[in-house]
DNA sequence: CTGTTAGCGCTTTCAC
DNA sequence: GTGAAAGCGCTAACAG
């Protein structure tokens, strides 16, 4: 393995020269470059990434923290980070935090120790405060799908209730009146937010959302199951159900068939996120399009640009969501 | 940031000790090792991993290639290797081939530049050529989903024959006789040892493959349509198609009720690879599953093993496939 | 069991 | 525009 010093001696220049030309940040005549260059091709020399971390206190990697490494909704994420980031040569170091604040504190020391230049993080369990405190130190994030007061530039968030809105906007204007709703876990902004915005859906119809209507599911397919067995047990009546994500929605419509109903037509069911297998569910799932993948983009050119200066990059902090009518909603005859 | 050298000088002992305890790889007096143990603490040091990489030539870091970052399939594959090699503390660096020999070459080169410990590679668009000759090199790899001749130590395989087998026979021991095939790109080795699997079922049985009922699709769920529209479209009937994996079974299905058709009233289908959402689809889907999660934990395993020589752990390197019955298979009266 | 002493391969002032 | 030299923070012989 070929070292910038033998490369030096070949081309008959100093290291610094040699350095000089690899990074380009310092005016090197055309000669030399040229000879330099020559040299590190015959040589077939390859810069020691670990070297030039240490010396310039760099390592050219990024921290990608996500709830869980696999879900089609994470991966969305972490496709749009990696295209991004590799695009400009910096790396990508994956963990995982399960939603668990102790796991995911451990993930982001483990990320930090590992001399990652920034993090990516998608976050659920750890405080606000957390996150403040960890912005004081110097390992600079950027945070997906969460917002934080007071560092909201290094939030980059869908707008939640106006999803929740939206997806019940639709629903209502197929007709429906008597609509249940299977909420996430509603510690969770995001999860509550996507409610507010379904409430507030209602009462602009001057309908209110019936408490015996209403489930706080886990945003997995197993509690939309258990939503709409809760739901369908409630003496009162629904046309539709409004899911807080696409995996239970997927689950709830399980159940209305287990029960031997027929979806859209006993039954309409809204999803939210458009995950990448709602297209393929039977009946084609209606949902609200979440442009996860955009925003991983988005992230990583948040880092891009505040760590590695690269200053012509536009970053926007929220995406708007938008709803994605298929099969799964019927219109009701007024 | 505290320094190995301020934790010797607190501690009145030398880097070399101090060394020594971070790395419990020498003895050291107990009675030394808690001066350490508190100095380091009350400094709140955190060892530069950078400057121990370049010093020891071990980054404890591994490459993770995969086909895609997105998708069931590596999601679960690196979920596996993210958790088993995190637990060891070492981390994860991933790239995306995308299924090309250029990008993937590109990932490859990328990984191994940043000075990787080992790569765990999921490639199919390189040859095996350019893999011995990787494995002449001095970053150690394992594959996964590729055997690869006079290197099979390195390779974690599923027995996609076998699977192809199993898939088959099921369908035939629902009392199907015509059966159609939708395969993968007959290049991918593992495409073509499902078909061939297939085919040895249907010998067995005294069947064949009727030309027209065979369809080399691009194993995403829109060669499934297209290579259902075929199928239909051609004058050989069939009571059932059997896809090369989950996705394309899932576009197949879509075509099939596209045209009116019931599943698994008219025809059954049968898929592969169990991958997440094959249980959400309606009907639910009847696979061939491949354990990912298992094998990306093996994989690392490997590398734990081969690598940084945790020589307690045993690895297997070829896993069964087994069948998952589920409702899109009919069976027939005989 | 502990200390001394070279580096690991590169970046970065500071001179010239 | 180019070179000399001092580290970056740690590991790993080698001595004792």
């Amino acid at each position: 393995m070929a070292t910038i010093y033998q490369v030096s001696e070949l081309a008959g220049v100093s290291l610094a020269t040699v350095s000089r030309v690899m990074n380009k940040n310092a005016r090197v005549s055309e000669k030399t470059t040229k000879k330099v260059e020559e040299a590190m091709e015959t040589l077939g020399y390859r810069p020691n990434s670990m070297a030039r971390s240490l010396a310039s206190n760099r390592s050219n990697s990024v921290g990608l923290l996500v709830s869980e490494v696999h879900g089609p909704f994470y991966g969305a994420m972490m496709s749009g980070i990696e295209s991004e980031l590799r695009a400009s040569g910096m790396h990508v170091i994956i963990a995982a935090g399960h939603s668990e604040e102790a796991t995911e504190k451990d993930g982001i020391e483990f990320l930090i120790d590992r001399s990652c230049d920034a993090l990516i993080l998608h976050v659920e369990a750890v405080s606000d405060e957390y996150l403040l405190e960890l912005s004081r130190g110097r390992t600079p994030f950027v945070l997906i799908n969460r917002d934080v007061e007071s560092i909201e530039d290094n939030c980059i968030c869908l707008d939640n209730e106006l999803g929740g809105y939206l997806a019940t906007r639709s629903v209502l204007d197929q007709g429906h009146t008597h609509i249940a709703y299977i909420s996430g876990p509603l510690w969770k902004k995001d999860a509550k937010e996507r409610y507010l915005g379904h409430q507030r859906a209602l009462q602009e119809s001057g309908l209110t959302q019936s408490s015996s209507l209403s489930f706080e599911g886990d945003f997995q397919a197993e509690g939309g199951s258990q939503g709409m067995r809760h739901l369908l047990a409630s003496p009162d009546a629904f046309t539709a159900v409004v899911c807080g994500n696409d995996e239970m929605a997927s689950g709830a419509m399980d159940e209305v068939r287990d029960q031997g109903l027929a979806i859209p037509g006993n039954i309409s069911v809204q999803g939210f996120d458009n995950v990448g297998f709602s297209n393929y569910m039977f009946p084609k799932l209606s949902t609200v399009d979440y442009p996860v993948e955009a925003m991983g983009v988005m992230a990583a050119r948040w880092v891009l640009k505040n760590v590695y200066n690269k200053n012509d990059l536009a970053v926007k902090n929220v995406f708007r969501p938008k709803l994605i009518a298929r099969d799964s909603v019927k219109k009701l005859p007024r």
